[in-house]
DNA sequence: CTTAGTTCGTTTACCGTCCCAACTAAAGAC
DNA sequence: GTCTTTAGTTGGGACGGTAAACGAACTAAG
C-alpha cells in the first residue's frame, strides 16, 4: 500500500497520492456500497458508483480473493442475462469491541456485515484506583473473546476498548473519574498483556464509540451530524460532525456532564458546582424521583439499575411525583442539549444509557426546553430520540470502529 | 477533472477515485508545500513530500503552465549543481472576500500567496429589513473590486461573502438578526446581480470565515482545532475542528452568543433571557463599563466604536470601574469559553472583533474562569488569545476560503 | 587546468490502474 | 429460432507515479 494512510485526504500536511491509494479508495467504495445495498450485482455497483464496469469487475475479484465478498446466486425471471448477486462475506473475519465500566465488562464481536457474533457481559467489582487488576480482567476477557472467534475460524481485524473517561490519541486514559483512574496507559498495558497481537488495538472514549454504533447500527444509521449522550455514572457526549468523530485538540471533546450551568447550583462529584451532571446525572435523577433514597447515602453504581427500574415502574403507573421529577430532569437535559445544539447543530441527539428507558418521559420536556433555547428556528432541526441500542452500545461501537477503518480503505491483506 | 470533488475523501457516499484525483491531489500537495516553505527547489519538494523527483518535475511544469508557480533564481555558493528556486506566483490571480455587517461593507482581495491586494471599507447605513438594497450595494462593491483586479490583469478565482447570521449550505441566510434578515437567498440574488460570473460565489457565516483567516493569516496559522469569537453586534463562534470547519447539520453551528446560561439572567435582544450575549456582548460591556450610557437607550451599531475606544482609553488609565467591568465581562466570556472547551476541546480560542482591543483586560479573568470550569486538567490545553487580525478578518477569511479550495485541489484551468 | 565529487533536474523505460469499446454469455420475447 | 436485453469479460489505450540512469552545473582540491 501507499506511503502512509491508505486513503487520500484533504488534510493539512502534504500527503501525496499514488495508484495504491486510488485502488484502496475504490475497493472501499465497493465495500461500502455492498454494505448498504447488498445483495447487488457488479452492474448495479458500476451504475450507482459511476465506476466503470471493468473496474468494478477487477475490484470485486480482488475483494473475493481477500474473502471480504461472496457471490450468492443469480437473479431470476428478469429479461437479459442474469446477474450474479454479491454480498459481504461475514464468515472469515471479526471485529471486537470491549467496554470497561464501573460495574461491568462487556465484549461484543461483529462480523464484516455488522451482524453480532457474540455479546458477553461480566459483572465487575470495581477496583477503584487499581488499574492493573482491571486491565488484567480486560485482557482475560479479550483473550477469551479472541480465542472463541479464532476457534470459529475467524480472523480478528481489530479490537477497540471503550473507557468512560478522557482518552488521548495514544490510548492513554488521562482521567476516568468513575474508575478512579488518572494517566493510565491502557493501550500499552493491554498490548503487553495480550502479547503484542497482530491486529490493531485502540482505546477510545465510550461515548465516542457509542455514537459510532448508533450511526452504523441504530435508527440514525448514515447520519452525518449526530450526538450520543451516555447516561451512566456520568454523562458524556459522543459527537459526530460531518461524518467524523469530533475529538478536539487533545481528544477531550464531549465533556457534556460537566458543562458549567450555574455557579450557584448543586455540588457535583467533580468538586465544582452546577455541572449538568449534578442536575441530570443518574444520581440526581434517583434522588429527585425516589425521596426514600437518602441524600447522604453515596450511591454505588451497582445500585443504579434497581433504582432506575423502580423509577420506570412508577412512571408507567403515572406516579405524579416521579413524573414531575422526570419532567424536571428532562428540562435540565434539554438545557444542556440546547447548548449542544447552538454550538454543534446536530441533526439528532440520541439518549443512551439509563436515559434510554426513561426517554418517553424525558424527551417531551427536553424537546420543549431545547426549542425554547435554540437560536435557530425549529431548534435548528435538532431532534431528540431514544437510543435503539442496549447497554452494549459502547462495546458495539468499538467493533464498529474497526469496521469503519475497513470501510475507509484499510483492508486486511489477502492472507 | 474527475467525476465530482477533485480530491479523494474518506467521506460517506461512494466517491470513486481516478487518475485526475491523484494528479489534483499531488498538484495541491506541491502547492501547499510551496505556500509554507517557499522559496524552495524541486529537489526540496521531492525530499520533503516523498514524491518522486520526476513526478515533482512534472507537477511543477504543470503549475508553471497554469501560472500558479514561478521560477525565481538559483541558489549560489553551494556545493553541487545550483537549484532553481520556486515560489507561488501571486500575480495572475486574486481571491475576493466581502463582508456585510450592520454598519459597513468590506472587500478584501488576496493573491495566491495570501498577500493583501486591496482592503476596502465602506460605511453602510444599515437598511434593516431591506435585503434588496443591501445586496445591490454589495454587488456594486463586488463589481468595483473585480473590475479593479481585472484592470490589474488578475483573474478572480472566487468570491465569498461573509454574513453575520445563520447561513445554510446553499447560501441562503436563514436569519441575520443584526441586519433584520430572514430567509434571504443572498447567493442567488448576488449571482443574478453580477450577471452569473464565471468564478465560484459562496456565502458563509462571518465567524466561520474569520476563523479560516485566523488559521491561515493569524498567529494560529496551521492549527487544527481553533475557535474564533466575533465580538460585534453579536457573538458568533467560528469553529475549526481537525482542520475542518464545523458547520453542523444545517450549517447553524457556532451560535455562541445565544448560549443559554441562566434562565433568570438579563434579557437578550433575541427575546430570551440569560444568553451569553446579554452578559458579554458589546452592548452589555458598554453599559457595564460606561454608566453614563443609559440603559433605556438603544445602542446603534455605529455607536459601538466610539464607546469601545472610550472604554479602552479608561482601561489604559487604570480606571477602577472600567477594570472591574472588564474583569466581570471576561469572567462571563470565560464561562462561555469553558462550555466551548468542554464540548469541543479546541487548542485555542481567538478573541476577535471588539474583544481584540480589550483582550489584555479580558483574557486574565476569562482564563481563570475557564480553568475553574474545565473538566480536563489544564483546561484541556485550551488557551485564549487576542486576534492578530483587524476588523477585516471575516472578509479576509472569505478570500482565504477561496485559497483553501485551491489548496484542496480545485486548481484554475490553464486558460 | 584538470579531475573528482556533489547535487539538480530530466530522460527513459516500466508498471499499475482506470476507461472505453468491443466482445461473449445467458436469459426472455416474439 | 432469432431478436432483444442485460451481465460480465477482454484487449487496447491513456495516464501518472516510480526507479534508475544520465547530463548539467557547480565546488573542492591537486
Amino acid at each position: 500500500m501507499g506511503r502512509g494512510s491508505s486513503v487520500l485526504t484533504r488534510e493539512n500536511g502534504p500527503q501525496p497520492a499514488d495508484f495504491a491509494d486510488v485502488r484502496a479508495t475504490n475497493l472501499a467504495v465497493v465495500l461500502r456500497h455492498l454494505r448498504t445495498h447488498a445483495p447487488c450485482s457488479r452492474a448495479d455497483i458500476a451504475a450507482t458508483t459511476g465506476l466503470n464496469k471493468a473496474t468494478v469487475s477487477s475490484l470485486v475479484t480482488d475483494l473475493i480473493d481477500r474473502r471480504l465478498v461472496r457471490e450468492v446466486g443469480m437473479t431470476e425471471n428478469r429479461i437479459g442475462r442474469p446477474a450474479v448477486m454479491l454480498v459481504l462475506d461475514g464468515s472469515p473475519y471479526a471485529a471486537v469491541g470491549l467496554e470497561i465500566n464501573t460495574d461491568y465488562l462487556t465484549a461484543v464481536a461483529l462480523d464484516l456485515a455488522g451482524e453480532r457474533l457474540l455479546s458477553w457481559r461480566r459483572a465487575f467489582t470495581g477496583t477503584a484506583g487499581q488499574p492493573g487488576q482491571a486491565i488484567a480482567a480486560l485482557a482475560a476477557l479479550a483473550r477469551r473473546t479472541v480465542s472463541k472467534l479464532s476457534h470459529d475460524g475467524r480472523r480478528v481485524l481489530g479490537l477497540t476498548v471503550a473507557v468512560p473517561g478522557l482518552v488521548d490519541a495514544d490510548g492513554v486514559v488521562e482521567l476516568a473519574a468513575g474508575l478512579g483512574w488518572q494517566r493510565v496507559d491502557v493501550r500499552k498495558s493491554l498490548l503487553a498483556a495480550l502479547g503484542e497481537p497482530g491486529y490493531p488495538l485502540l482505546v477510545e472514549n465510550d461515548a465516542n464509540l457509542a455514537v459510532l454504533a448508533e450511526q452504523r447500527l441504530g435508527d440514525q444509521s448514515g447520519a452525518g451530524d449526530l450526538v450520543y449522550l451516555t447516561g451512566g455514572a456520568s454523562i458524556g457526549a459522543g459527537i459526530i460532525s460531518d461524518f467524523r468523530l469530533l475529538r478536539g485538540a487533545r481528544g477531550f471533546a464531549g465533556e457534556f456532564g460537566h458543562l458549567p450551568l450555574d455557579p450557584a447550583g448543586p455540588a457535583c462529584g467533580c468538586g465544582r458546582r452546577g455541572c449538568l451532571e449534578a442536575y441530570a446525572g443518574v444520581g440526581a435523577v434517583i434522588r429527585r424521583a425516589l425521596p426514600d433514597v437518602g441524600i447522604e447515602t453515596a450511591l454505588s453504581p451497582s445500585e443504579f439499575g434497581p433504582h432506575m427500574d423502580e423509577i420506570q415502574r412508577l412512571a408507567k403507573s403515572d406516579d405524579p411525583h416521579v413524573l414531575a421529577a422526570l419532567t424536571e430532569t428532562g428540562g435540565h437535559l434539554g438545557h444542556g442539549i440546547a447548548i449542544l445544539a447552538n454550538l454543534i447543530n446536530p441533526a439528532c441527539v440520541v439518549l443512551g444509557g439509563y436515559f434510554t428507558e426513561l426517554a418517553p418521559w424525558l424527551i417531551p420536556a427536553a424537546s420543549s426546553e431545547l426549542a425554547a433555547r435554540s437560536a435557530a428556528a425549529d431548534s435548528g432541526g435538532t431532534i431528540i430520540v431514544a437510543s435503539a441500542l442496549d447497554s452494549s452500545a459502547a462495546a458495539a461501537g468499538g467493533a464498529t470502529r474497526v469496521l469503519d477503518a475497513i470501510d475507509a480503505g484499510l483492508l486486511p491483506t489477502p492472507r
